[in-house]
RNA sequence: GGCCUCAUAGUUAAAUGGAUAGAACGAGGGUUUCCGAAGCCCUAAAUCCAGGUUCGAUUCCUGGUGAGGCCA
């Protein structure tokens, strides 16, 4: 970072000096070089050939002999059209790697709320919610390490008709069982009966369509739908029994999430409940009305326009007085500042609902809260299947415990064909299988850009070969065995080495990239910048593994460095996947 | 109908406007008397189409095509 930036300085000067030009250092831009390239740094000179007024080559040439003048740090540069790249000196990558330290990057950047999973409470969980817990989980852990303290929220919708279906069901068809008694996980339980409702549903729908009923008509009048709707009144007007129906349900699927959660490695500090929070929201629409922010309609719905900001008019409160989605989010909003006093606040939830977040951070600023700038909506790809998206009513989901517990069959097999693990204990091998399963679901979803689309096919189970989780955590195993044969003096005693080979050079210059590569993440909050920088390192290592030796190196000072660049990879190596909520093996 | 996303080898997927588009899986070939072969090395294979801006476009702009989504 800091040769960076001297670099560009001496830029500077370098155009006042030979060409007479004031150039800002803080406009000039350096890049990492080209992989094909001799270098570590380039500076791309076409921009500037009007302050130079010499072709590219020449510029390049100049500025090039000018830094090696002036830059100790610079064993040499080279230049191809015009494109000046330099070359770094051993002992300034030596000196890097030795007072490297990975840590925390900074301290008390600021409070920062993060919102994920979200789910609803009448159906278990799917792929979907997975990569929105393994997204918030990932991007929390991310923005601890560079310094943040962070909430981890959960909102869960437990209210609404569609949990109503669910309670109908199971009464009308359920006889009285229960998780205990049929032996079934509580929200896959209750899922059931939703799925049970759909059907009869539809049965109810034909039935009506037979009769010469029109389609819409059908879908709002069938029997079932009138009686689920009644049983949201009660619910609204807290029916006893209905309300006792309702925290029964609710409560196996609670537990029957905690359970999921438990397995994927994913946690919350607060948790909040829609049916605490539904009715928020109307006191602001009263703000909004007396201080012109929204308008009321003849019917008496009220609105916001919202057209000379590029969007629609939108609606806040239905001509009765009930609460849409907005009305709701923007009293949770509210709620949660108040709660916890976040500068930044971030909701994990899918692209689907690009708009209507728009909208909301939108009147949050209209409506003069300043803390609305830090609101963030991290968009991410639905995950679709090779048959088409996901529907939960038509049973084309892949469920995420059933996902789960395939990983972990998968690198059973696996790791018992590789026969690797002898003198592991029973439980140690568990926990193994479920570290490598885990691993291999969870890199595989983080590494993509999180607002791209993923096709996820169930038939052909996430690889543990190539780019992924299982190949970092092999890395990290593997040099986990080197350091276990490995004296302990010999990995804090100091070394003296001069010359370094390529793959070892390769692998000191992208570990000193650890810091820039975090921020990266963080700014963009992409897990899939981490995710890609691991493979960067997991990579270089093997590389060098393949190159030279560790343990048979003979010569004490190349042995202790090689150790200590080992145990360097190795921490990095656990800090990234932390960050990626996965774990470490030491044997696999 | 209005608006928003996305489009890269057979598949999955990288590339702050920069150099010869970088990988993985799959396919083909090689590699283990020697620190862990879930590794390493080699080969074949891609920017949806047409314009524009630029010294330079996968990237930015316009139009089209295709996929997905949101709002009524």
């Amino acid at each position: 970072m800091q040769i960076e930036e001297f670099i560009k300085t001496t830029i500077s000067e370098a155009f006042t000096e030979l060409y007479g030009v004031s150039q800002d250092a803080g406009m000039i831009k350096l890049e990492s070089t080209n992989p094909d390239f001799p270098g570590d740094l380039t500076f791309v000179t076409f921009p500037y050939l009007k302050s130079s007024k010499k072709s590219p080559e020449q510029t390049a040439a100049d500025i090039g002999g000018y830094l090696k003048e002036n830059v100790e740090q610079l064993k040499d540069f080279n230049v191809v059209k015009g494109f000046l790249n330099l070359e770094l000196s051993e002992q300034y990558w030596l000196d890097r790697i030795q007072f490297h330290q990975i840590s925390i990057l900074k301290k008390n950047a600021g409070r920062v709320m993060v919102e994920y999973s979200s789910p609803n409470t009448n159906k278990p969980q799917h792929l979907g919610h997975i990569r929105t817990n393994l997204l918030g989980y990932s991007v929390a852990e991310i923005l601890r390490y560079t310094g943040y303290e962070v909430t981890r929220v959960n909102l869960l919708n437990d209210r609404g008709v569609h949990i109503c279906k669910s309670m109908l069901a199971w009464k009308k068809w359920g006889h009285g069982e229960t998780p205990a008694t049929s032996g079934v996980k509580g929200d896959h339980l209750v899922g059931k009966y939703y799925v049970e409702f759909d059907k009869r549903y539809k049965e109810e729908i034909s039935t009506l369509l037979a009769g010469g009923m029109e389609k819409e008509k059908a879908e709002r009048e069938a029997p079932l739908m009138l009686e689920a709707q009644d049983m949201l009144r009660k619910w609204e007007a807290g029916d006893e029994a209905t309300m006792l129906l309702w925290k029964m349900m609710n409560d196996w699927v609670f537990a029957g999430f905690e359970q999921t959660y438990k397995q994927l490695g994913v946690e919350f500090e607060q948790m909040y409940l829609e049916s605490n929070t539904y009715l928020l929201g109307k006191d602001i629409v009263e703000e909004g009305l007396q201080k012109g922010v929204f308008f009321k309609k003849p019917d008496g719905s009220v609105w916001i326009d919202l057209t000379a900001d590029g969007l629609d008019e939108k609606l806040v409160m239905r001509a009765d007085g009930t609460s849409v989605y907005i009305t709701q989010d923007l009293g949770t909003a509210e709620l949660k500042y108040k709660d916890y006093q976040c500068e930044k606040s971030i909701y994990v939830v899918g692209n689907e609902q690009d708009y209507h977040f728009k909208v909301l951070f939108l009147i949050l600023k209209k409506l003069g809260r300043k803390w609305a700038d830090g609101c963030y909506h991290l968009s991410y790809g639905m995950v679709d299947l090779p048959s088409g998206r996901m529907k939960s009513r038509e049973g084309t989901v892949v469920d995420a415990d059933e996902l789960m517990e395939e990983m972990i069959k998968t690198a059973r097999e696996k790791t018992e064909d590789l026969g690797k693990t002898e003198g592991m204990g029973d439980h140690e091998k568990e926990h193994l299988y479920h570290t490598l399963g885990l691993g291999a679901l969870k890199f595989f979803m983080l590494k993509v850009d999180p607002q791209k689309r993923m096709l996820f096919d169930p038939t052909e189970s996430i690889d543990l070969q190539g780019d992924t989780g299982p190949f970092v955590q092999y890395t990290f195993a593997r040099i986990s065995s080197i350091l276990r044969a490995a004296e302990p003096a010999e990995l804090h005693d100091a070394y003296v080495v001069d010359t370094l080979k390529e793959s070892e050079q390769d692998l000191v210059k992208v570990l000193c990239d650890f810091e820039k590569e975090v921020l990266k993440a963080a700014s963009l909050y992409s897990p899939a910048v981490i995710a890609a920088y691991a493979l960067q390192i997991a990579k270089a290592f093997n590389r060098v593994y393949n190159d030279i030796s560790f343990l048979k190196e003979t010569d004490i000072e190349k042995r202790k460095f090689r150790l200590q660049m080992a145990q360097k990879t190795s921490h990095t190596i656990h800090m990234l996947l932390d960050m990626l909520g996965m774990e470490c093996p030491e044997r696999m």
